[in-house]
DNA sequence: TAACATTCCGTTTTT
DNA sequence: CGGAATGTTA
């Protein structure tokens, strides 16, 4: 009855599947099939009654790769899958320490800090003991609290011999009282005060030990030292950890993973073997003999060669532009011949670069030649400023000693309450020792401020109280307009869109409570709070038109496409400068460029430029050191099509190696609207338009794409960013 | 308090 | 160069 499980597993995969109650490591190569295998080893160890779905804990990094467990996991199997313990480590930690908030000594309704409000947390910190914030930047006393309990470090488990040091300390001390004192975690908290439940705890360590025979673990490279000794923690000496993973793909060091993980997992964990899945089923022959070529530069890597049985495929074509202007009109060409002539979609196109200032100049390109292009990374939804505001009124509904959410919204939408007023505050609630909240609503400021706050606290009293037992949807909507946010957003001009997206919050909540309450079985408006710092949603509303993917490297860890390109391959830009210092900064580069070829299915592109523009500088690079790692016979030196090379100096012809001398862009060609270009929204860069308020002016940029476009227009009173769905422009 | 000027900074990023 | 984050002024 397995075998329709086991259906099309190649031998390594079956092997991993149906391993025995044994902890493995699992080596899975790009394109191997990893998430398949995963699924399937929780779906057989269900269907052959080793396990119950009550026995097995499936962890992830990322919402997405839970979310997509899950649903696999629904469609192999009978049973509903909505209450497993199948999760990212923060969630499943979350729902740990809702369930036993009190041995873990926190407040039911304790509220989670993502890494923007840890940091506003910090900045509060350091005012209120009169520090000098150019002296201790909130961002490296965020960086020093986060790796050190990243490593498992509490303040008071360290030591320091210089005054700078013992000080962070004392911060580090300072933040947890402050965190604890308003109820609030941040994300590595999560994960600590997890670990020490469970390790200070045993009954309730046995208990979960006792349940959780199986672990699986996803991403496995990726796990910090902290996750690590949580994983051993939970899993006892009796439990089976499966852990998935490939040390080549490991490009998050700089954030706290540690490779090293997976090289001491046998030991910890008594692995019997490691399974390596080397058979690829994404890329064609040459595009995987680059990857393996390149990789094997590193040193220390537990060893792996990709596959495939597909044939040989095309040669990868690496173009060499004079600059980032000519690189992206050879691009934005190459793009379109493969739209046009060979009829791939644009979504599975995708223009990959190491960082995201790269993307101006290619999004400048592409609008101009019309091409619908998709950018990932920035703001998500609940990252929002507006969306923010409003769920720290929630969050102050939920817990009054929230002092961050009480400092964001005390005053805004403005409702007279100044600076001075709510310094007064801070000096008051200081020197009771009691949240701010609580000094203003025990009148603790006097005078026309003091009457503003006595209106404010009345505001969240009175919310607090009209709302209760309300449906979540409800809940928010009745927030959102004793807030009077949403009338705020309206009377400002060009704010139309934080109402739409204050709109989209009460859906949001309605989606919520249907779908994701019950999987997540935490209640209510704490369980909503937690999704909203937990899953910061979509980074952009998906317009699901075709459209190209424009994303860093790092963002496209996971997904294939048709067509790759791999832009501003230059000593300095990939590999980064500033990975040049140690030997595991470049090696960490090369995995990340390991990373980036194996994304593509067919078709490769590598292409750099001789000069390009960089913090207002023109700066000369040479072709990536990994271009010439990379075997020549797979690769092929292009020119463009449209244009072609110039011939006097192309004296070594197109396939001598890589390089080529192009020329073919240098000229001006500012630009092309004639013909047959599509130009986006009807306008292009370089278009005279008219206003009706701002009067004539002329497009020099432009962003988004669809009903998303906005245009940068320099007109006689300035330049402005109008967005095309609301400002009524007309070619002049 | 909002609009405007100035300064500073500049991999990668999920939870 | 361009943006984010301050600082300054009406």
């Amino acid at each position: 009855m397995t075998e329709s499980l086991l259906a099309g597993l190649n031998p390594e995969q079956r092997a991993a599947v149906t391993l025995p109650h044994e902890s493995a490591l699992i080596l899975a190569g790009a394109g191997s099939g990893k998430t398949r295998v995963l699924t399937t080893r929780i779906a057989y160890l269900i269907q052959t009654h080793q396990a119950s779905p009550h026995n097995i804990l499936a962890v992830t990094f990322t919402n997405k790769a839970a979310k997509e467990m899950l649903t696999r996991l629904a469609a192999m199997l009978p049973i509903n899958v909505s209450g497993m313990w199948i999760g990212t480590f923060h969630g499943l930690c979350n729902r740990l320490l809702r369930t036993h908030y009190r041995d873990a000594n926190l407040p039911q309704l304790f509220q989670i800090l993502d890494s923007q409000d840890q940091q506003a947390a910090i900045k509060r910190l350091l005012k209120s003991l009169n520090i000098d914030d150019e002296k201790y930047p909130p961002k490296s006393v965020q960086n020093f609290i986060n790796s050190n309990k990243e490593a498992g470090h509490r303040a008071g488990d360290l030591s320091a011999h210089d005054p700078f040091t013992r000080r962070l300390i004392e911060l580090f001390a300072a933040y947890d009282e402050q965190c604890q004192r308003e109820g609030v975690v941040d994300f590595a908290e999560l994960l600590l005060r997890c670990y020490e439940l469970l390790s200070r705890n045993e009954a309730l360590r046995e208990h979960y030990r006792n349940r959780f025979t199986h672990i699986l673990v996803d991403e496995f490279q990726d796990t910090n030292r902290l996750q690590y000794r949580w994983l051993h923690l939970l899993a006892g000496p009796q439990a089976a950890v499966f852990a998935v993973g490939d040390d080549d793909q490991s490009i998050y060091a700089f954030r706290g993973a540690n490779v090293g993980n997976m090289r001491e997992f046998e030991r910890d964990f008594n692995a019997r073997q490691i399974i390596r899945l080397e058979q690829n089923y994404r890329s064609h022959g040459h595009i995987l003999n680059a990857a393996n070529a390149l990789i094997k530069q590193n040193s220390e890597r537990l060893g792996k060669n990709l596959w495939t049985s597909e044939g040989e495929g095309e040669p990868i074509r690496v173009f060499e532009a004079a600059s980032d202007n000519e690189e992206a009109d050879f691009i934005v060409d190459e793009v379109k011949n493969l739209q046009r002539e060979e009829g791939v979609n644009l979504s599975d196109i995708a223009l990959l670069y190491r960082s995201n200032a790269q993307s101006r100049v290619l999004e400048h390109k592409l609008f101009n030649a019309g091409v619908p292009y998709r950018v990932y990374g920035g703001l998500r939804f609940f990252e929002r400023q507006e969306i923010k505001h409003a769920l720290a009124y929630l969050r102050l509904i939920a817990n009054q000693n929230d002092d961050g959410a009480f400092l964001r919204v005390v005053n805004f939408p403005p409702r007279g309450i100044g600076a001075r007023t709510i310094e007064n505050l801070q000096d008051a609630s200081q020197a009771a020792g009691v949240s701010l909240w609580q000094a203003a609503s025990g009148g603790a400021v006097s005078g026309r401020g003091g009457a503003s706050l006595q209106a404010f606290v009345h505001l969240i009293a009175q919310a607090r109280e009209a709302t209760q037992g309300l449906p979540l949807a409800e809940l928010v909507e009745h927030v959102l307009a004793v807030s009077t946010l949403i009338e705020h957003y309206e009377a400002s001009k060009g704010e139309s869109e934080r109402v739409e997206n204050l709109n989209e919050l009460v859906n949001a909540a309605a989606a919520f409570e249907q779908e994701v309450r019950q999987e997540e079985e935490i209640e209510g408006l704490a369980g909503f709070l937690s999704h909203a710092s937990l899953e910061a949603g979509e980074h952009q509303a998906g317009s699901g038109q075709d459209a190209l993917q424009l994303m860093t490297v790092h963002a496209a860890k996971g997904l294939e496409f048709y067509a790759v390109f791999v832009s501003g391959l230059e000593e300095g830009l990939f590999p980064h400068d500033q990975s040049f210092n140690d030997a595991d900064g470049i090696q960490e580069e090369r995995r990340l460029m390991y990373v980036a070829i194996t994304r593509a299915r067919r078709r490769l592109y590598l292409t750099h430029a001789q000069s390009r523009m960089l913090h207002g500088q023109v700066r000369y690079g040479l072709a990536s050191r990994f271009l010439e790692e990379l075997p020549q016979n797979v690769l092929k030196a292009v020119g463009s099509r449209s244009r072609p090379m110039a011939s006097s100096w192309n004296t070594g012809g197109w396939n001598d190696g890589w390089r080529s001398n192009s020329r073919s862009y240098d000229e001006p060609a500012p630009f092309r609207p004639k013909d047959d270009t599509p130009v986006s929204g009807g306008f292009h860069i370089g278009q005279n338009v008219s206003h009706a308020k701002f009067g004539i002016g002329v497009v020099i940029g432009s962003e988004g794409y669809g009903d998303d476009v906005r245009l940068q227009i320099k007109f006689a009173v300035g330049t402005k960013w109008l967005s095309l769905k609301y400002a009524k422009l007309d070619p002049a």
